[in-house]
DNA sequence: GAATGTGAAGGTTTTCACAGCA
DNA sequence: TGCTGTGAAAACCTTCACATTC
């Protein structure tokens, strides 16, 4: 059986992200009853370049008049159903430490349609818990409850050492995508989405730059 | 004045990012008593390419020996110094809610030498209660006990709408980097370093993958 | 023999520049 | 006239391949 990465013409990260940056400012646009904005617009909002933004768009379809711009609500609509965020999504949180129990609360999700309908976690005092309307579950019934709530993403943010063993069971039980908040490279199979958050690497971006020169030797 | 943009030859973003993994790998890696280290091995920790973590190396100088490959401890050391985190960083929270609390705790901070010393919200109600150790301070004394305490970093983790205002805050007592989760874009001056997380977005990123295809028109 | 360090090649992403349309 | 959509050019990043060194 042949390899076909072809014919789905690959669209790069970045281009996605962007998408994600046009999509928060064309809702701002909306609001401020914006019925049309020019790529040179949206891109001085995004701090882009008009041709980037124009770029982008294109891989998707031609959603601009000439001349005139791009109308605001359809094109927001439009990336909202290239993002796939134009429906909600099931979520469930795996551990209800800091960053966990923080995340269930984080309004962003719930906005842009990421619904978190079910936590857990594999601390006996935690099981049981109430948090924020939802009760934390036993890792234990983790394959029986992802299945039965139709949950289609989930969200790590257990210790380091126990989320492979944590990724593994999800993966099991038929999980495609996961963001993971572990501090550790985590291994799934080619067909499931991981991406992995760092919050740490960030600062030690900021760390980098503000250390400046580099010279060799 | 000219800009002198040039001189300080510029390294990737990704590259930095990949310095960051190394990092980790090389800990772990010391933890394992290994002693030297090649770039093949590396690059299979770290699932990249050898010539890739060789080339990325060789921007800072040449740590290896030809047939042997890297001295673990030492080339771990001098990945520190290039990010900076052969030292520890004063850093400041802004806001105390959900988010702000639980990366008070996050310990990849401490660890990476990200020393949290003061916190500040602008909610009466939490000024002067005890936060795992620290007081919470009131937003009107940020830029003095910014300055009093030598803070070099700031984390914005308010809620978008003062996102800004605390940003200008922070950018007039002198602070040059910042690690934004409001999910907002702000305006910084030119010298200043911003990193905006925005954790929603990564979830996009999962919604679209699963999404799948993307045939124009 | 084994593995680095690095120019050059190859690939990908961004920007340019302009034809084409409202 | 104003602004999109897009091939082509430029810039950037990754991989190759090999001379070099231990």
């Amino acid at each position: 059986m042949a390899k076909r990465d072809n014919d789905k013409k690959k669209i790069s990260e970045s281009t996605i992200h962007r998408l994600s940056h046009y999509y928060r400012a064309l809702s701002i646009l909306e609001k401020e009853n914006f019925e049309t904005i020019s790529s040179k617009e949206l891109a001085r909002r995004e701090k882009l370049t008009p041709a980037q933004v124009r770029k982008d768009l294109s891989f998707f379809g031609s959603f601009g008049t000439r001349g005139l711009g791009y109308p605001v609500s359809e094109l927001k609509q439009r990336i909202a159903r290239i993002l796939g965020i134009n429906r909600s999504w099931n979520v469930a949180m795996i551990g209800v430490g800091n960053i966990g129990s923080a995340l269930v609360s984080y309004k962003e999700f719930q906005k842009q349609g990421f619904a978190i309908k079910l936590i857990f976690d594999n601390d006996q005092r935690k099981i049981g818990s109430n948090h924020k309307g939802l009760i934390v579950s036993d890792i234990k019934d983790m394959a029986r409850l992802l299945k039965e709530n139709s949950i289609e993403m989930v969200i790590i943010a257990v210790p380091a050492i126990v989320a492979q063993y944590m990724v593994d069971e999800v993966v099991a039980a038929g999980i495609k995508a996961i963001l993971n908040f572990a501090p550790i490279n985590l291994k799934v199979p080619d067909d499931v989405y991981l991406r992995t958050e760092n919050m740490a690497m960030e600062l030690e971006y900021l760390s980098f730059a503000l250390s400046g020169h580099h010279t060799p030797n």
